[in-house]
Formats: structure tokens, C-alpha cells, sequence
DNA sequence: TCAAAAGTGTTAGAGGTACACCCATGG
DNA sequence: CCATGGGTGTACCTCTAACACTTTTGA
């Protein structure tokens, strides 16, 4: 039959976000050869008997200790000279998480995790650093036409977290009235009867995404867009 | 090292559109098992030394003869009971040609190659019928906001294929005053000092894509948008 | 002269954008 | 009482959506 000798691997480019703060990506140590000791996205080979998504999700896990809420494909890179060794194509995956949500290096997996700003990443090996540069591009442009932004926030949040989420991934100012105005008319959004305390400044009232709503107006054609 | 053993395949959706008819996509008849003598979408293994896209377009010429120019990645399909023998991840493209440019089974090696409305496809191999279904989407998406639609009109055409092609993808009524007008407002559009003449009805002018203006526009951040 | 398709403007309403001041709290 | 961040309304303007008649050709 065929002859074919390629080897298929999953990689994942994981977001987080923490209030204030930039876009970060998760990125471990590679502990073996090709590569090693530099730093790459988490991944590795696809078992044969697992899916794809069962694939990232072992991967992640062992690698660094997260598991992922939001997951979703990206594309899949199979240039022959990715791999400086043989064939490899990778079908990658872009997830969102709250990173306060985890401890990294929970496993032993991993010689080191750590989250990297997006403006600073260090040399990355193989090709991810593009493979990043394609997740930060879908993710920029889905924030726009999709609400999967709350999945970098806290259950509960002040509204100025998502404020300023969409400000960091759009890069551009917004109005804050409009904005507000914009994302509180779609009814998506519950507010609690709970301040924040954070410090100085006047506390915000706490409001939480309310998914199965938007699923329920999303069946009747409604469509999410900022 | 690692002991794997999944195959890798390409598989491509082909669209095609003829004035005043529906969406269409070529199908192979298969030729040998699994699922031989059955329906399906065309593709096949990558070689080794290949990368993904010339193995795409590679299967597409063995298998029905055509060419495509538009040529885009759509999603990689990698359950574990896709294929019944054995363990296959298939990348899937999807393209776009003009079918009055291309005579099918020009080739030997597919059984029978033929085109199909979208509406009325055949019991099909594997999970293709699933492929189509996606790349129907993304294609419905897609040429809301960039002007792929062209791809599947001839070079020159006259404003009602265009408005036809969309009322097809998009499944609604469009008004024509409105659509032409918001169309033209672009400057993506030469009109040419030529009529088409197919039969009754007053002529129609021809028009011609721009697509040097478009990149040009687009560098400088416009968005075509429908 | 009739049938078929092409071509063309205006108006009302919705939605987007721009913009500045007061409020609640902690230090 | 001051500094810090939270909360709010209006007016203009642009873009969208709705809508029908005339023109050109072939039969």
C-alpha cells in the first residue's frame, strides 16, 4: 500500500490574560532534542487511538498542569521543513484560560512553564513563533464577532476588566460609554448585586456572562459583534 | 522513539457556479476500497516530500483534471473511526474555479468525475458529507467579507451573475438598487465598454474584478464587507 | 408591441460616534 | 479633601433599508 512516514503532532497556543495586564501566551522548556532547552509551545505526538482534541488536552496537562475550557482548532502547518529531522505536521489549537485558575509546573512533565507576554517572547523553537503569531490574528479577530473573550475573565468581573480586555486585544482605544452601552444592550451580561473591592477608586458593580442565553439567542440567529 | 501509526490525507470541497444554477461540487467516483465505487470528495495521501498544498492540488489534477486558483485551508478532521480500516487524519481544503474552464475526467486515474448541486448530493464516503457541510459554511461566511465570490464568475461578467451568485450563497433576497450601489462604492469594480449578449433582455454591461486594487485597499486596512 | 432583463434616486429611520461631568470610595 | 477609578446622556451624522419606474433589446 502507501509508504508514508509523517509523523503528526498537536501544539497548542494558550492565552491568558490577568487584569491590566497584557495578552500572555503559556510556553514550556523543551526537555529533549530537536530544540532542546529552548523555548515552544506545548505539544507533542498524536496517540494513535486518541483524537485530536484528546491529544492537546494529554499534552497540556502533562506538560504544564492546565486544562483547557475554551478550545479551539487553528490550522494545521505541514511544510516539509518544519522539523529538522523528518516530516512532522502539526495541527494546532489556540485555547483561553484564566491563569489564576492554575499553578504552572503542577506536573513533572515539564522541565519549566511560564506565561510570556506577547510583545515579549523569547526565540521560540520550530516555526511557533508563528504558529502564535496566527493565534493572536484569530484571536483578535474573533473577540469581535464572538463573546470568547469571557473565557480570559473571572466568572464575576468588573466591567472595566472586559473594558480593558477589549482594548489590549483590539489595540486601540474605545469609548467607554458606547462601549458599555453596546455590550450591556445585547442582555448578555447579568449584573450582581456585588461590588468589587480592589482598592482605591470607586468599587464597580460585578457582572457575570450569561452563556446560556447567548446559545439560546444564538439558535435564533442573533449575532454577537462589537 | 515514538510508535505512531495514523495516516495522512488531503481532501478538497471544489465549488463551482454557473450563471442562473446553484452551488456546486465536484465528486469523485472512488475506484478502489474502502467505500469503492461510492461518492466522494477528491483527494488522497501526502507524499513524504510534499507539502500539503501541492499534494492537494497533486490529487485534485490525477483525480478530475482541474486546477484551482483559490485555494484555502478549511479544517483537519482527525477522529479516530473516520476511516474503517485504519487510523487517518485528513486536512481539508476548499476551493473555488469557474467549471466552464475546465473539461472533467481529463484525467485516468478517477472512475468518474462530475459536479453536483449542493442540494442534491449523493450518499457519500466517509465523513465527507460532514466536509462539504463545513466548507458550505465557511463559504457562506466567508464571502460576506472577502470578495471570493469572484473566483467562481468568469473574468468578465455581467453585474447580475454577481448579484445571482450572492442571493445563491447567502439563501435571501437582496435588494439590487441597494446591493449595486453599496458593490460599485467599493471601486473594486471596472466597468468595460462591452455588453453581454445572452439572448433576451436589454444587455447588460461586463465588469471586472480589481484585485490589484483590492490588495492595495486592503493594505491600507479597508474592508470589503457585504 | 410585448416580454425579459438592465439600469437608476430618494427618503426615513436606525445605529454609530463623539464628547464631559458627577459619584463613591480609600487614603 | 483629594486622588482614583466608576458610572452616565445627548446630539449629530452616516449608513442601511425600503421602495417602482424607465430603458434596451430580441422575438
Amino acid at each position: 500500500m502507501i509508504k508514508q512516514s509523517i509523523k503528526l503532532t498537536v501544539d497548542a497556543v494558550v492565552f491568558g490574560y490577568e487584569s491590566d495586564s497584557k495578552i500572555s501566551v503559556l510556553l514550556v522548556k523543551r526537555r529533549i532534542a530537536p530544540y532542546k532547552g529552548e523555548w515552544a509551545i506545548p505539544g507533542g505526538f498524536v496517540k494513535t487511538s486518541e483524537s485530536l482534541e484528546e491529544a492537546v488536552q494529554r499534552e497540556l496537562k502533562e506538560e504544564t498542569g492546565v486544562s483547557i475550557s475554551y478550545l479551539e482548532q487553528l490550522y494545521t502547518f505541514g511544510e516539509s521543513d518544519r522539523d529538522p529531522r523528518e516530516r512532522v505536521v502539526s495541527v494546532a489549537y489556540y485555547g483561553l484560560i484564566k491563569p489564576q485558575d492554575f499553578d504552572l509546573n503542577a506536573s513533572t512533565d515539564a522541565e519549566e512553564a511560564e506565561w510570556f507576554d506577547i510583545d515579549e517572547l523569547p526565540e521560540l523553537a520550530f516555526d511557533h513563533k508563528r504558529i502564535i503569531e496566527v493565534a493572536i490574528n484569530r484571536l483578535k479577530g474573533k473577540v469581535t464577532y464572538e463573546p470568547i473573550g469571557f473565557e480570559l475573565l473571572d466568572k464575576e468581573f468588573p466591567f472595566s476588566d472586559l473594558e480593558n480586555l477589549y482594548v489590549t486585544l483590539l489595540g486601540r482605544p474605545i469609548d467607554r460609554r458606547n462601549f458599555r452601552k453596546k455590550m450591556l444592550s445585547f442582555g448578555l451580561l447579568d449584573e450582581l448585586d456585588k461590588k468589587s473591592s480592589t482598592g482605591r477608586g470607586r468599587p464597580a458593580n460585578l457582572f457575570r456572562f450569561n452563556s446560556e442565553r447567548y446559545f439560546s439567542l444564538k439558535k435564533e440567529g442573533f449575532v454577537f459583534e462589537i
